[in-house]
Order: C-alpha cells, then sequence, then structure tokens
RNA sequence: GGUCCGUUCGUCUAGGGGUUAGGACACCAGAUUUUCAUUCUGGUAACACGGGUUCGAUUCCCGUACGGACUACCA
C-alpha cells in the first residue's frame, strides 16, 4: 500500500481556531495510524492578510495538544520548501504550463469591468454571474483578444491574471470519504483565478500543484471547501494527474452553540468560552483572547473532546488518549452533520483528565500556581490538598481558587451559615476545642482532631453534628468544602486554634 | 438569488426495514456524605414534515421545510 502522506495546511492570518486544531488532529490520527507522513504546510499566499507571529502560534498550539509534525515547517523534508510563498517560481511554472496547452489563458479585465460584467449580468436576470464559459468571451483576456495584443498588453507591463478555461459541458464527480460521491456541472464552475496579478498563486492551484509534488495521499480539510473541490478535481484531470489524485474528506464544521452559524470567536467571547488554543494577542488591535491552556484546559482534554466533535468510536468509550484515539480513528465513523460546540462537554473531559492525575502531578500544578502568588509551599502538603480537592474541581487553577483557606485564614464569613450555625453551644465547643487542641505535644493529624473534638462535645454534652459547620465556618469562612479534619490536619494546629480565636472574637456581636 | 452539503433527546451521538430507539454531557429526584462537592440509583427528553416503496419505515426513494457552506485577484 502506498504511504499514507497527510497535509495540514493553515493560513497565518491569526490565531489557530479551535476547528483547525479538530482538522489537524484528524489528519495526525490517520498519518499515525498507517505508520505515515504528518506535513505542515503554511499557505500564505494572501500578503494582505499575512499576520507576523501567526505561523509561530500555529506550531506552538500544534505542540501543546501533541500533534507532532513529521514534515514541513520548522522541520524541513524533501520537498522543502513548506511555505508557498517561497514556492513562487514552481506555481508559475505549472500555470504556464496550463497557457501553453490552451487550459488557462490571461485575462485582463480590471475591477471595474468585473463588477460591470456582474451588475449587467443581475439586471439581465441571470442567476449565475460568473466569469465562465459564456461569460469569458465577452471580457478582456487572451481568447478574445488577438494574439499580437495579448503580447503587446502582456509587454506592457500591464497587471494581468491567469484563469482556468473550465470546460461548457462535463460532469465532474468526486468521491469524497465522508459525504460519498459529490456530482458537479462544469457549468456551474467558474473560470477561477489560478495567478493573481502580484504573481502569487491563488489557493486553488498552490493546493493543488503542493499536494500533488508533495504526495499526499489524503486531503482532509473542513467543509468550506466541499464547493470548491470539483474545481480541484478538474484541475488534477488538466494536469493529467488524476492517478495521483488524493482522497477527499470534508470534515462537517463546528456550530456555534446557540443559534446556528459557523463558531466564531465572537460567539465564543458572548458565550465566555475560548476558541483559540493558547492565548492570542492581536498585533493590530492588541487585544487579548484568552486560549484554552490559559483557561486551565489540559490538553489531552482539548484533544479528546475535539475528537469526539463529529467523530466517534461506536462504541461507549468516551475517555481516550492520542494513542487510543490512534487505534481507534477510522475516516468512515465521522459524521456528515456540523457540530454544535458545547463547553460544558469540555470540562466534563477536563474534569476527568485532571482527576485521573496522581497527587503528585496535581500537587506540582498547585505548586505552580501557588509561586504565580508567591507563596512557597511544600509538596508533600500541597499533595494532601491534591488528594482531597481532586473530586471537587474541573480545573487545575481551582485547587487555589476554591482551596485559599488552606493558605490564607478567612476576612470574611458567610452570612447565610453565620445566622444558622453561630451560637453560644458552638462558642462554647469551639473555645474548649481550640484549648485541647494547642495541649497537642505532636502534629495534629485528621484522626486525632476528630477524637479530640468528640472529646470536647461529650464532656461538654453537645451533639458533635450540631457545631460542625460553625468550626467549618471559623477555619473557612464558608459552609461548604472538602473534609472538615483533613483540612485541620493540613494547616496544623496552631493556625486552627488561631483562626478559631479570630472567628470567636469577630462574630462575637452577631450572636448578640 | 444560485450551487452544493446536511437534519435522531436541549447538546454530542449510537442504531438501522419489525428495538421498551441505546450511551454521554446538561437538567431533575432519591440515597450516601452531619455541609458542599464526589459517588450511587432513578427520571424527564429525540427519529423535521408530506408523499411513496413495503405486510411493516425512524431506517430506502422523492418532494417540502429548516439549517449550513460556498458564491473574491481570501484562504
Amino acid at each position: 500500500m502506498k504511504e499514507v502522506r497527510v497535509r495540514f495546511a493553515p493560513s497565518p492570518t491569526g490565531a489557530l481556531h479551535i476547528g483547525g486544531i479538530r482538522t489537524a488532529l484528524y489528519n495526525f490520527l490517520l498519518a499515525r495510524q498507517n505508520k505515515g507522513t504528518m506535513i505542515l504546510r503554511i499557505e500564505e499566499t494572501d500578503q494582505t492578510r499575512y499576520v507576523p507571529g501567526a505561523e509561530a502560534y500555529i506550531m506552538e498550539s500544534l505542540a501543546w495538544v501533541g500533534i507532532t509534525i513529521d514534515e514541513g515547517v520548522g522541520v524541513g523534508g524533501p520537498y522543502a520548501p513548506y511555505r508557498q510563498s517561497e514556492r513562487k517560481d514552481i506555481y508559475k511554472q505549472y500555470a504556464q504550463q496550463l497557457i501553453d496547452e490552451g487550459k488557462a489563458y490571461y485575462a485582463f479585465d480590471t475591477e471595474q469591468e468585473l463588477d460591470a460584467m456582474r451588475e449587467r449580468l443581475k439586471a439581465a436576470g441571470v442567476d449565475n454571474q460568473q466569469y465562465n464559459s459564456i461569460t469569458r468571451m465577452q471580457m478582456r483576456n487572451s481568447l478574445t483578444l488577438s494574439e499580437k495584443e495579448v503580447k503587446e498588453v502582456l509587454q506592457s507591463g500591464a497587471p494581468y491574471v491567469i484563469r482556468l478555461k473550465v470546460p461548457k459541458k462535463e460532469e465532474i464527480r468526486l468521491n469524497d470519504l465522508i459525504r460519498g460521491w459529490v456530482l458537479v456541472h462544469a457549468a456551474q464552475i467558474d473560470d477561477k483565478v489560478l495567478m493573481k496579478s502580484d504573481g502569487m498563486p491563488t489557493y486553488h492551484l498552490a493546493n493543488v500543484v503542493d499536494d500533488y509534488l508533495m504526495k499526499i495521499t489524503h486531503v482532509i480539510r473542513g467543509e468550506e471547501w466541499l464547493p470548491s473541490a470539483p474545481f480541484h478535481v478538474l484541475l488534477y484531470k488538466y494536469f493529467g494527474w488524476e492517478n495521483e489524485m488524493p482522497h477527499f474528506a470534508h470534515l462537517p464544521l463546528l456550530l456555534k452553540p446557540d443559534g446556528n452559524g459557523k463558531l466564531s470567536k465572537r460567539d465564543a467571547d458572548k458565550m465566555g468560552f475560548p476558541i483559540f488554543p493558547l492565548n492570542w494577542k492581536d498585533p493590530q488591535s492588541g487585544e487579548l483572547a484568552i486560549g484554552y491552556r490559559e483557561a486551565g484546559y489540559l490538553p489531552e482534554a482539548l484533544l479528546n473532546f475535539l475528537a469526539f466533535l463529529g467523530w466517534n468510536p461506536g462504541t461507549t468509550q468516551e475517555l481516550f488518549s492520542m494513542d487510543e484515539l490512534t487505534q481507534a480513528f477510522s475516516i468512515d465513523r465521522i459524521g456528515k452533520a456540523g457540530a454544535k460546540f458545547d463547553i460544558q462537554k469540555a470540562q466534563w473531559f477536563n474534569q476527568q483528565y485532571l482527576r485521573a492525575k496522581t497527587d503528585e502531578e496535581l500537587g506540582k500544578i498547585l505548586l505552580d500556581l501557588l509561586a504565580s502568588q508567591k507563596i512557597e509551599y511544600p509538596l508533600a502538603q500541597a499533595m494532601k490538598i491534591a488528594n482531597v480537592m481532586r473530586d471537587r474541581i474541573t480545573f487545575a487553577r481551582d485547587l487555589w481558587e476554591q482551596g485559599r483557606f488552606f493558605f490564607h485564614a478567612p476576612t470574611e464569613f458567610d452570612q447565610g451559615v453565620v445566622n444558622k450555625r453561630w451560637n453560644e453551644e458552638a462558642v462554647k465547643v469551639l473555645a474548649a476545642f481550640k484549648d485541647e487542641v494547642l495541649k497537642e505535644n505532636d502534629e495534629l493529624t485528621a484522626d486525632r482532631a476528630k477524637s479530640i473534638l468528640e472529646g470536647v462535645t461529650a464532656t461538654l454534652g453537645i451533639g458533635t453534628g450540631k457545631i460542625l459547620q460553625a468550626l467549618r465556618l471559623s477555619l473557612t469562612g464558608a459552609g461548604g468544602g472538602p473534609d472538615l479534619m483533613m483540612i485541620m490536619e493540613i494547616i496544623g494546629k496552631n493556625e486552627v486554634a488561631k483562626r478559631i480565636t479570630h472567628a470567636i472574637q469577630t462574630l462575637k456581636m452577631k450572636v448578640a
């Protein structure tokens, strides 16, 4: 069997969108599964849209989620260069070949002339206002001008483009791996521009030429390319590359969560979730967009989530590592319909992956979080916190945000709990408990804390359950949280005593 | 407008001529947890519509509706 060669070919016009990551992932999985090659090609044939930093961003994003590139920009390879701007001469040569063979032609029409043509057709009630087999004969191009005139215009240095001469009557068919046979009549395809007046190729030419030269076997890309795919097939035909033509697979789109339409940055902002893998600061506006990484998502969780948007293994298993995805992936299990983006499911995946981490892994993550708060803390303690917090968090940062009380005594107390649970009985127990705790010689363990507390309540003849909330309140300021005894073990006896004392003082007035 | 693509619970989806139409997220309820979260158990909830074909259609075919993509010298 032929070696599988796939490519991810983004355009560096800004940050890589989450949908792009999914496209890259599917390509990557197919490559890995078949021991093939994953290629990164940068398609920046439009200089006006080029954004500095976008290319580096793309590469960093792919690296972060664990999609490794075998060949292409950044790593090199036998078909270099992999940046389309550096392959200008190649495209020119192929465009010339089509001209020579009469399959393409020069067109000299100005923008105004093109507009005028569309207006004219529109006014005449023609649905299809295209530059095509009919209209091209009324325009200024090498088909309508004499050979001598064409030569003159070319020599005068006037701007021109090269267009493909699409046949009038022909049925173009393409067998999409996801959608099956797609038929299009050539009459519905326009004479697309192959070479722009600035000497750069359009996507269509560059894409086909590169895929052919780079021996690409599978083109997996977004559905937005489906309408132009027949045109690409035609190009392969014109070049005589039909036998080398890659398989096409047009992926369903990622849709916005509410309403309809393609998922956009605007929707993401509106709904409050990231759309880019990494933070992205727009060099034009200076605006910062938060990325999944910075929002606290684990790369493996994001990947797993994305993999399931449009694909599924056909079993009930949902948690897949990259290796497992590689095993299970198959193009024929990709769905046809667009998938609405549901951030809640992404959060669930993140939760699952967070839980699967060891105390040590999670403890270290907490230490990083603490470092940014300028808090130094022992790993052994951080691991204990990780252990009690694990099942309560969705994001790594919740370790800090929901566990502040481990590091700072509460400054405020939940009023609802105060009203309900803070009373004289509780104060009595707490004061006695504090005294007992301070008498301890050893470090306070959870078990020890519990027996001391039970001793105190037994002596005073008050039910332990009645004052537990008050104790929690005094230690954390809130009415909910992880196991209270463990909290005491982690913060230590002196801190326990200090906080109880402080709470009794602060809340005294409120009882009366 | 035109061309192309699509349509199973709110969402991601499985399934496929005869099923109690399955799972997951979310949601709701109960149990456990003296709290909260977790966990467990249970529950609400879907084949867009109309015609065919067929003994039988959610499944196949055709329409309609709805949605989407494309319709640039952008990718």
